[in-house]
DNA sequence: GTTTGACTTAGAGTGTGCTCTAAGTCCTAT
DNA sequence: ATAGGACTTAGAGCACACTCTAAGTCAAAC
C-alpha cells in the first residue's frame, strides 16, 4: 500500500508518516519505483504507536522502543521493562486526573450553589 | 510577598509567574517600589491554575476563565459551563488512558509469556 | 555605605511534535 | 500522450508553553 492509503487507514497524515520514518519510529519503507510501499504490519505497528501517543509517551521513548523491537528476541526483557515503567507513569497520571476531577466537581457544585442563591434573591425582589 | 517567595510557595518559577502576568493569566500585581507584591489569594489562584494545568487545559482557556473571573458574579454561569465542558474532556481522557492501560497490560503479559518460554528452552539445553 | 542577591524590562531562544513549502517526478485514466 | 493527482526530497515554519538573557535597579545584611 502507498503512503496515501496508509495515511487514511492509520489516521496519521502522510507528512507525519514520512517524519516518523525520518526520526526512526517507522522502519525505512521499501520503495517501488521511488514510492514507499507498506505492508499490513505497518498498520498494526502504527496502531500501537497511537496507543503510546495517547498515553503521552514522548517520541524519543517510542523510538527507543522501536529500536529494541528491531533487534528482536534478545531485547524482550528490555521492552517489557520499558513498557512497565511507562504503565506506572500512566497509572500515576490517571490518579492525578481523578484527583483533579474531584476538585473540578467541587468547584462546579460551588458555582451551582451560588447560582441558586442569586436566583432566590432575584425572585425575592 | 515578593515574586521569589510566591515562586517557592506555588512551585512556579519567577520567570513563569511574570509570563503568566504578561499573558493575562495572573492579574497585574501591585508594585511596591517597582517590585511585584502579592497577597495570599494569589497562591490560591495559582493552586487552581496548577489543577487546570494538570488536566491539560490550554493556557488560552485558562486565560478566558481568568477574564470571566475578573468580571465577577455576572459570569458565574459562564465559568460553570467552561469548567463543566472541561470536566467532560478530562473524563474522556481518563477513559482513554484506562483503555490504553489495558492494552499495555496485555502487551506486558505477552512479553512475560514469551520470556518464560525462552527460559524453558534454555533450561532444556 | 557597600556588597550581594533579588528584583525589573523587553525580547530572544528552546524543545516537542508536527505541518507545510518548493520544485520536481511518477502513475492512472481518458 | 497528456492532464491531474499522488508521490518524492530537503528543509523551513508553526503552536505551545515556557525558559533564559542582557542590562540595569533595588533592598537587606554587614
Amino acid at each position: 500500500m502507498k503512503i496515501g492509503e496508509l495515511s487514511q487507514k492509520s489516521g496519521f497524515s502522510a507528512h507525519t508518516l514520512r517524519y516518523y520514518e525520518k526520526i526512526g519510529l517507522l522502519p525505512r519503507a521499501g520503495r517501488s519505483s521511488g514510492q514507499r510501499d507498506y505492508g499490513a504490519e505497518t498498520l498494526i505497528w502504527l496502531a500501537f504507536i497511537a496507543r503510546l501517543k495517547a498515553t503521552n509517551m514522548p517520541l524519543a521513548e517510542m523510538i527507543a522502543y522501536a529500536r529494541l523491537r528491531a533487534k528482536g528476541a534478545p531485547t524482550l526483557a528490555a521492552r517489557r521493562d520499558l513498557l512497565a515503567a511507562h504503565r506506572k507513569r500512566v497509572k500515576a497520571q490517571v490518579a492525578l486526573l481523578q484527583e483533579s476531577l474531584a476538585v473540578l466537581d467541587k468547584k462546579i457544585s460551588t458555582y451551582a450553589a451560588e447560582l441558586r442563591k442569586i436566583k432566590t434573591h432575584e425572585s425575592e425582589k
